[in-house]
DNA sequence: TAATTTTTCTATTATTCTATAGAATCCTGG
DNA sequence: CCAGGATTCTATAGAATAATAGAAAAATTA
């Protein structure tokens, strides 16, 4: 007998369609795919899908959730510590990258097939990608507050590019196994960090 | 009466029909996408589009040739010339983002979608884009010899950075039609440059 | 204008796939 | 073992859609 809180046989079942849903769909885009692929995937026949799902939207839409959900969770951790900069930075190239490369087919989906949901569905997911941004743009302006960024650099474009970059490295990370996320963690974080953070000196320019 | 190389109408009609279907598949992906709504922008009927395509399959692969065709081109002739590596680069990113603004639905569809096509037709486009990153490399690998790149810095990941990183504000300019591309490319530029170069002085390193 | 070629249309086939309904099976507690 | 609920299966309805064939229309040439 499960104790009030373990999750229930469907509670688990479900979040193995989802698994399941989020590996097809990551391979054949959502309207590639199949609910006879994603039932497959669990050992079930595709009928019986519709037991976890209302429909394959709803899927989707449980798809996308469950990748950005973690996602967001991480960056709450990094935004809220009282590391320096430059660790957050690592710690927020480390994490991006890693969801990757921990077969976070959930994410690639939520990256590339979210703007198929409907307008309501998507409303939800934009509240997470969104304060994803914004607690990495804050990193940002409070390193600028410092006077550790260029005064030419932009919070808002910095926090896109960082988001941009990891994805772009993340599809490859995806798709090529062999690549060293380790070594790739830390070109990319040299790159941002040299791109975007004023010289050596720290510029102690005051208006 | 057209003279020996003008495009004869059949062949117009068969590049409309490429972008008809290059803005559907960059819409709904190439699966979403019908056959009847690549028809409907053209103005024809579903069954006559089968008068230009022997399959859908075939337009996308039309759609990606054209996509990546003219921006290698471009980069062809960037590589060629005898710039400066910091005209190269602003060259290479402006080329790429204004791809995106002018609509070029063909080359997101490339990004997107090419992998939805069979083993063999992903070959031919494989090497254009192969060339593509080749090409950026060089331009990498000319600038590291001259010593305008910090040491650390590894060619091949910064081409497919620079790429990623453009793709990434390509998807943002195609969905948002209030972007400043210019503004944009300074930026990108901008930190790209200070990401990948050495300092002020070009470091007179010699081994 | 008549003949011929090019282009488009209509109608249809064949297939695929989502979603549903109800039967069958499995599991659990009494 | 039995009863009742949970889970999965089979079968199918219903809709969408890629691709084909042959007729019709439009354009071109003689």
């Amino acid at each position: 007998m499960p104790t009030s809180r373990d999750p229930t046989r469907y509670e688990q079942q479900r979040l193995e369609a989802i698994k399941a849903a989020a590996a097809e769909f990551a391979e054949h885009g959502f309207h590639g795919a199949s609910t006879a692929g994603i039932a497959r995937r669990m050992g079930i026949k595709q009928g019986s899908l519709y037991y976890y799902f209302k429909s394959k939207d709803e899927a989707l839409f449980e798809v996308c959730m469950l990748g950005i959900r973690d996602y967001v969770r991480r960056m709450e951790v990094i935004a809220a510590s009282d590391q320096p900069f430059e660790s957050r930075l690592l710690a927020t190239v480390t994490s991006h990258l890693s969801s990757y490369r921990e077969k976070n087919e959930a994410l690639k989906v939520y990256n590339t097939e979210r703007l198929y949901l409907s307008e309501e569905e998507r409303t939800d997911l934009k509240r997470q990608g969104s304060r994803y941004r914004q607690l990495l743009e804050g990193i940002f302006e409070e390193a600028a507050e410092m006077g550790l960024l260029r005064p030419s650099v932009d919070c808002h474009f910095a926090a896109l590019s960082v988001i941009g970059l990891c994805n772009a490295w993340g599809e490859l990370i995806v798709r090529d196994p062999e690549l060293n996320v380790f070594d790739l963690v830390q070109q990319c974080t040299d790159l941002l960090q040299h791109g975007l953070c004023a010289g050596r000196q720290p510029t102690q320019h005051r208006g």
